[in-house]
DNA sequence: TTGTAGGCGTTATCAG
DNA sequence: CTGATAACGCCTACAA
């Protein structure tokens, strides 16, 4: 009598004991559990109870490895920390709870080059999407994408020639709104402030210049970046280095909320009055901004729900409906406070 | 002439190929790329060289099918918008970059549920490593952790009776220091102020308690909290709550730094002095504590280090050396700062 | 040190 | 609608 050939697993069991168990073939327990129409109502219900008094749940290694296609999403994203990508990747991982999906997340910390390397990883487990933030990929970047055989997500942005598919808004637009809010508000000599200045902070930096040149107010000194990681700590420091360039300057557009909320704490710690002596306006309304005080205007971005809506395009792809509009512009919204209310 | 059955796969390489080309047996290749000692300088050349010329990349299905163990870290975490287990999951990102684990990161809601539902879904990948945020875990989690068959690593909390190896600090500590230090600075009718108060913060509160009975001062209408999520804005009810419970408090310590955040605001708006009337201490602090105006004392936690040493400690194990100490305390630091320099 | 044989658990293919 | 057979790409076990 031959001893069974020990598992290398851990014993768990396996398709074939479900057929066993059930009395019909390993592959009409794959199809029942993956199309269930196609298995006649029988044998789905003995193999469903078969399955459930065995405890069998699919090796999803196995599974990948046979189907060369893994259940798995891909996500870049330039930042973990950074709240606005924190909620796009919540919205992401909540709108996949439900889903057989896994989430495979990389941290391109900004950087191209790291962004092509995980790419380059995450093409090897032929995942079923893929999502990843903005539209300045770079060449090689762009191919691995288009050649990933997958439908692929571009968030944060809108833009005329997405790779497959593309969810955000325009940034440009979202800036020049901004400064046209503090124009509108009375404020003339209008800063810009702004650190990690990434694609995205720069068309925001586009739509204030162009705000600006259209009353002819624009001037370079009245602009201040730094290519250090945003802080409130180093929106404090931004702001000093703006009023020495410019000690009459009027009015603030934060590149982000964390830099606006270091401008205003340095107006405080300064005794400059917000928002009669400047107005200050940030980028993306964090809750913070509400709370402050002065509560302090700015842009509300939809992160979360670009993160849902990303999902739900890829998975229509994936079950074949090509959605008819593959650019969404989600938009934003100005949410006018106390910081400009003079 | 029979046509070469078409792979199913995209037409990588694979290592039959390259065995292939270098001459050699597949599990050489195999050997050569895994345990590079074991195989001879020779052909470790010859086979290298067919890597490059070929562009092999070992696909991590397959290998993971094979070997029965992937190459994977399972990371569990209440929040992903929680910058405090942002920090860690950034330490955990930083510290395997370099390394062949990809990381399954899942996301538990401060549930305990959620959590069990996560581990088994990450049991089914036979992780290399598990690291989970806290010491809580339901009976059903600590048996999956405990039989998931690799190192399991709990972070953020101290403890007596770590499932495997333990990174953290200690709550209690963190919150009696904080109250002891607004005792010190003179406060007396010093209230608590916390949302979603899981079980750290439970911990932290637990302190408070201690420090308050210690001097004889401890009122239960001095504790204020509600299970909601942390918010600045929450901060600001808060407080409003517990003034009108306790009109004649003079202190407050908050449950973590958005909570003190939103106190300092509505103090402001409120007019209400601080640190004069009132003192404020903040948990974790954030980088905008000491940015705020007044700047925020806080308790200094060590995130991103935790996760790093986590990875650390896990990486050791996984490499079959136990480290000397399975419980290792990163501690804290009580950062003094105007908030209540009365 | 290297190779041979076989299996890991699942799905694609194609026939019935 | 169902099933036998052959991959998928790699690794473990054992032998040489």
């Amino acid at each position: 009598m031959t001893r069974p050939r020990s598992r290398r697993g851990g014993g768990r069991p396996t398709i074939a004991d479900v057929a066993r168990k059930a009395g019909v073939g390993a592959i009409t327990v794959s199809r029942a559990l993956r199309e269930p129409g196609r298995v006649s109502e029988d044998l789905r219900r003995q193999i469903q109870a078969a399955v459930d008094e065995l405890g069998y749940v699919p090796d999803p290694n196995a599974r990948a490895l046979a189907s060369a296609r893994a259940e798995v999403f891909g996500v870049l994203v330039p930042s973990l920390t950074n709240n606005v990508f924190a909620e796009v990747v919540r919205g992401i991982y909540d709108s996949l709870s439900d889903s057989p999906f896994r989430i495979q997340l990389g941290n391109t910390h900004y950087s191209g080059l790291e962004e092509e390397r995980l790419l380059q990883v995450f093409a090897l487990q032929r995942p079923a999407a893929l999502i990843v933030a903005g539209i300045d990929q770079t060449p090689l970047s762009r191919k691995l994408l288009e050649t990933a055989g997958c439908p692929v997500v571009q968030v944060m942005e809108t833009g005329p020639d997405p790779v497959d598919m593309l969810v955000g808004f325009s940034h440009f637009d979202g800036g020049r709104t901004a400064t046209e809010h503090l124009i509108e508000m009375g404020y003339r000599r209008i800063a810009f402030i702004g650190a990690r200045m990434d694609p995205r902070s720069q068309r925001r930096l586009a739509g204030y210049r162009a705000a600006m040149e259209a009353i002819g107010l624009f001037d370079p000194r009245l602009v201040t970046t730094t290519p250090l990681l945003s802080s409130v700590s180093l929106g404090r420091e931004l702001l000093r280095d703006a009023l020495a360039k410019m000690p009459s300057l009027d009015g603030v557009f934060c590149n982000n909320d964390d830099i606006a909320l270091g401008v205003l704490f340095e107006c405080r710690r300064a005794a400059i009055a917000v928002p009669k002596t400047i107005g200050i306006v940030g980028f993306n309304d964090l809750d913070m901004m509400q709370a402050a005080f002065p509560s302090v205007t700015s842009v509300r971005t939809h992160r979360y729900e670009i993160g849902r809506r990303a999902v739900a395009m890829a998975l229509a792809a994936i079950a074949g409906q090509r959605p008819q509009q593959r650019v969404v512009d989600l938009g934003f919204q100005l949410i006018r406070r106390e910081s400009t209310a003079r």
